[in-house]
DNA sequence: AAAAACATACCATACGGTTGGTATGTGTCA
DNA sequence: TGACACATACCAACCGTATGGTATGTTTTT
């Protein structure tokens, strides 16, 4: 948190910091009860500086809703579930990794756009937009591994990759509010046990089978378990 | 929850009329962005009022919680999807019945209490609790069909009627999200499709069964369908 | 030198909440 | 029965503060 030196100016540091702090406390108070004050403090900087990188307040929920796209696909294109060969592995594996990273506090694993979204859906469509385009552009990360896995499979379904993608996501997002509701993590890692048995379901792949054979990382995970 | 006293027939009718603004107006804009000045003209009170009936702001939240899980539990209880006999049948065409009701603008069919409970979990733990005893006490008038049914057709799950129940309300919740995220009800629609499967696949129902036979409360919603 | 990146001081308003009051109903007891 | 005490429901005006936003600088980088 500390600003860098004045002879080792980042390229927009402020703008960053102020990124970052709106990334944490929107999730926290979301976007209405966290003030511009509120932002300036927790990156330092003052409401000049806001002003000078922002438009407005709105603004900025548009640009940390961007910010957050860019960050959160970064992370999961670098993330380990994509290992599997098998497509069905890696769509199996993704789940797991979802459900791997439900750990600490509410606020640190729940999601900004789908909280912003909630909230401000009819009162600032341009960030709607933004969460709505952050949303659906990860979604579309799913749709070559499932139907990859659709099609290797022979699996002749009346749904299409895209939807069982966005339900995927609709999971995910309902076991956050179920998780922050119950004040339970665990709530929204429940949901992703249903979803992860409907996906086998799908696809005729049991509990019974052999998980090396079906999801090398999901045996990874449960056997870096304490 | 109101207390019923003998006096003042008309008695509570401003905190009636500010409990059904909070309920329109939270869904539209959320609860921080909602100011008390708001509540007020859309009820026609004035701020003494506002006061006289809640002690604070977040008070009124809690009353709105509660209020909202008083009116949803008798819509549902009046809802026709307990008719069938069988008690999936009663699983399935509760799905359909919370599919048929998401229609029209999305402040009409989404969550007073999944949207309050996403903004305000952290900063308002009572708001948070009362949300949490709607949406659960919501999911428990849904355990005891689902039981049934598994123990009528001899199902022996990994999963319990509790779980499941949950993450029905989960995929609810989650596919308001999704609707507001993209500006489009049919998102939410959508993932009660993906539902509705899960739970044919559950209790090994396909969709070529009769649905006379398993669901005719569907079939009455599909036979009054334009 | 130009412009981008900040900082300081300030503003009008909207915010949640308080105050002091009125009108009316209700239980009580002389 | 009536008058009195008390409670409830509601209102208009007001208060201190926090809010998003601006005007005008100063510093730093190119």
């Amino acid at each position: 948190m500390s600003r860098p030196t004045k002879h080792a100016p980042e390229r927009g540091s402020a703008r960053i910091r102020l990124l970052e702090a709106a990334r944490d406390i929107i999730r926290e108070k979301g976007f209405s009860a966290t003030s511009v004050d509120d932002l300036c403090r927790a990156a330092d900087v003052t409401k000049g500086a806001f002003f000078h990188h922002f438009g407005s307040k709105e603004a900025l929920g548009v640009a940390a809703a961007e910010f957050w796209a860019e960050t959160t696909s970064a992370f999961f294109a670098a993330a380990p579930y994509h290992e599997p060969a098998d497509p069905l592995a890696r769509v199996l594996a993704y789940v797991a990794f979802r459900k791997a990273i439900i750990a600490g506090a509410l606020k640190e694993f729940t999601c900004l756009v789908g909280t912003m979204a909630q909230e401000v859906y009819e009162s600032a469509p341009d960030i709607r937009d933004a969460c709505g385009r952050s949303i659906f552009g990860h979604t579309a990360t799913l749709e070559d591994d499932i139907e990859m896995a659709r099609q290797q499979r022979g699996i002749s379904a009346d749904w299409t990759a895209e939807s069982l993608a966005r339900h995927t996501q609709a999971v995910l997002q309902g076991g956050f509010v179920l998780a922050k509701a119950g004040n339970d993590p665990a709530l929204a890692r429940e949901s992703l046990d249903h979803l992860e048995r409907y996906i086998r379901h799908l696809f005729n792949v049991t509990e019974d089978d052999a998980y090396e054979q079906i999801d090398p990382y999901r045996m990874r995970l449960r056997a870096d378990a304490p």
